[in-house]
DNA sequence: GCCAACGTTGGC
DNA sequence: GCCAACGTTGGC
């Protein structure tokens, strides 16, 4: 089992928007990048990922949420109507994959990203590097522990 | 809203 | 295949 760190903006779609969701469960779609694509398309079933709010007051960690289907075709690339329409998308020829993930918690408290910053056992996860910005990205098990410790307990003390 | 970092596109 | 121009991401 892989562990990965998957990025939406809350104002787009939040991890309180996967709460309401039919069954808890959502199609990943929107994908347009093809390092994280490759990805999406490596994630198996019973991975799991932490749920990142990007471009938030502040940005987060906010949750945890299951693979529970493995990389399809996402049809938005062909929908012209929708905001991720690929012109060199078709049936024939999706190019992009998504994945469908189920939420497995909402974090006590969120982790905000200068929070994850200061703790020594992250150093090194991809999110945290200078300029990132791919929106999914693996994680070690030790990172992903570390994460999910840090939530449950109050914020450490900054110096 | 600004802007640094990064990815993609397209002329050559 | 190089690289400048452009578009996007995302922290702040």
């Amino acid at each position: 089992m892989n562990y990965w760190l998957i990025k939406s903006e809350p104002d787009v779609f939040s991890i309180q928007d996967l709460a309401k969701a039919k069954h808890k469960t959502t199609h990943w779609e929107g994908v347009r990048n093809y390092q994280a694509r490759n990805f999406l398309r490596a994630m198996q079933p019973g991975d799991r990922a932490l749920f990142y709010h990007s471009n938030a007051a502040p940005s987060a960690v906010a949750g945890v949420v299951e693979i529970v289907r493995a990389a399809y075709p996402d049809p938005a690339a062909w929908d012209r109507k929708s905001d991720y329409h690929d012109p060199k998308a078709s049936p024939e020829n999706p190019i992009w994959s998504m994945v469908d993930v189920k939420l497995v918690e909402i974090f006590p408290r969120e982790i905000p990203l200068e929070e994850l910053r200061s703790v020594k056992a992250l150093e090194g996860m991809e999110l945290l590097r200078r300029g990132s910005r791919l929106s999914v990205t693996p994680v070690t098990p030790a990172q992903f522990r570390t994460v999910e410790k840090i939530a449950t307990r109050p914020p450490a003390k900054r110096s």
